[in-house]
RNA sequence: GCUGGGUUCGCAUAGCGGCAAUUGCAUCUGGCUGUAGACCAGACGGUCGUAAGGCCUACGGGGGUUCGAGUCCCUCACCCAGCA
């Protein structure tokens, strides 16, 4: 049996008067305290950095997916070496999504199939009640992704925290289908409970199971979910369906409108957010961690951070390092930022290896970025702890 | 000196009588929130117009043939290759 000990969750501060807490989540791999952002290693990498990396730029928790670690290596392969944490290395703790996502991220895709008819198109994602079948992204063969196939993958590939199966539905939506989307989601939460507990298990550790509210951007749904989703048995709570072409203010009514009902004692987690004004709102919101993948997409594109006074809510925090008027830039990307990078690259520099297309931008990008959010979360931990959060917020944002 | 090939929007290319003219790179602008993403989209001679579209200037220089010329002919200049 697995040991209980290893998933528990404390409160360190609660604010009286608004939803903000600090607290602190305790794994077998490690200690996460919250608020806290995870970043995003899809396929078993933060794309670009190194774990040593990750734990220099303050990773407390890394984020894998369920279906892109089933279709490579194999969630066998991932169970034979140990888990996720220790395939790759990570000396930390681990969460995986469920795949829920990918219905989303991958509904809109159709793939051309040759072999039967000319040409034929199909749909990549199909959704039925009993799971979604989905086509490979990588070679068109077929995947059925149910609660008991996304939960059993996801207790070979062994994070420490795990998802419910649930459907991402994309903005807009129909009322109605986001509806029956939502429904569907709720039997699947159960069913991923039912066989979360259920032998065998492939690793001596507990695995934390989150449930998923959705909902969309309708409040009746969202109030719904998070209702029904909050009164099960579940370790954590996610909110998902967030993240997917909506307005701002549409994201964050998705967490007011889930709030009320949300247990406590038990740690929430946000799914895909991460910009930098979204981050004070999220915390705000009485949010414990969430993932996204901008700091390591960003990255790559040439788009790092900076903070305030250069950084602010007009430019949203972001500078474009392929721009000419940082090719003679002798500054670090932020003057602020103690981050390895900041302290040893100039604007130039980091400029002239993005122009190249050298692999070392990549590195240097995602690495800032990595650190960016993650100390920016850090002060924020601290201000909350000082009850200072919200002057903290108004230096950034006003 | 002879023979052949070439000179097109920053660079490199396509074009073989209807063209403001192909493609790649570069450049510029925009977009990315549980990663089909080191990606995607748009602009790229000038000018007027909100737009459809109009006007001007352009395929090394000059001349010619033609209703019409990067495109055919003559000539000059420069570049490349082979032979002397």
């Amino acid at each position: 049996m697995q040991n209980a000990k290893d998933f528990k969750f404390e409160i360190i501060v609660k604010d009286k008067k608004a939803k903000i807490r600090v607290g602190k989540i305790t794994t077998a791999h490690g200690i996460i305290e919250t608020p806290a952002f995870v970043p995003v290693g899809t396929k078993g990498t933060v794309k670009g950095l190194t774990p040593q990396d990750l734990r220099e730029a303050e990773a407390q928790i890394l984020f894998g997916n369920t279906y892109h670690l089933h279709l490579r290596p194999g969630e066998d392969i991932v169970k034979k070496f140990g888990g996720l944490a220790k395939f790759m290395s990570w000396n930390g703790p681990t969460i995986t999504d469920s795949g829920g996502f990918q219905v989303f991220s991958l509904g809109q895709l159709k793939m051309k199939l040759t072999e039967e008819g000319e040409g034929t198109q199909v749909n990549v994602v199909n959704i039925k009640d009993e799971g979604v079948i989905f086509r490979s992204h990588i070679d068109g063969s077929k995947h059925l992704f149910t609660p008991e196939i996304s939960i059993e993958i996801q207790k070979k590939l062994g994070a420490d925290l795990i998802l419910a199966f649930d459907e991402c539905v994309p903005h807009p939506s129909t009322h109605e289908y986001t509806r029956e989307a939502m429904e569907r989601t709720h039997k699947w939460a159960l069913r991923s409970l039912t066989v979360s507990q259920r032998k065998p298990f492939y690793h001596p550790w507990r695995q934390a199971l989150y449930g998923i509210i959705q909902g969309g951007v309708y409040q009746d749904l969202r109030e719904k979910s998070a209702k029904f989703i909050s009164n099960l048995d579940f370790d954590g709570i996610a909110i998902g369906g967030v993240s997917v072409g909506e307005s701002k203010l549409e994201m964050r009514q998705a967490i007011d409108w889930s709030y009320p009902f949300l247990p406590e004692n038990k740690p929430r987690h946000l799914l895909g957010i991460g910009e930098i004004d979204d981050i004070f709102d999220v915390i705000e919101g009485g949010i414990d961690s969430f993932d996204c993948v901008i700091p390591t997409r960003f990255g790559r594109y040439g788009i790092v951070f900076v903070g305030p006074p250069e950084g602010n809510i007009k430019n949203r925090f972001r500078l474009d390092v392929n721009k000419t008027n940082c090719a003679r830039d002798k500054n670090p990307i932020s003057k602020e930022c103690l981050c390895y990078v900041c302290a040893n690259f100039t604007r130039a520099y980091i400029h002239h290896l993005f122009r190249a297309q050298e692999l070392l931008a990549y590195r240097l990008a995602s690495y800032h970025n990595i650190f960016f959010i993650n100390n920016l979360v850090k002060k924020i931990r601290e201000s909350i702890l000082e009850d200072k959060f919200q002057r903290f917020k108004r230096a950034w944002l006003e």
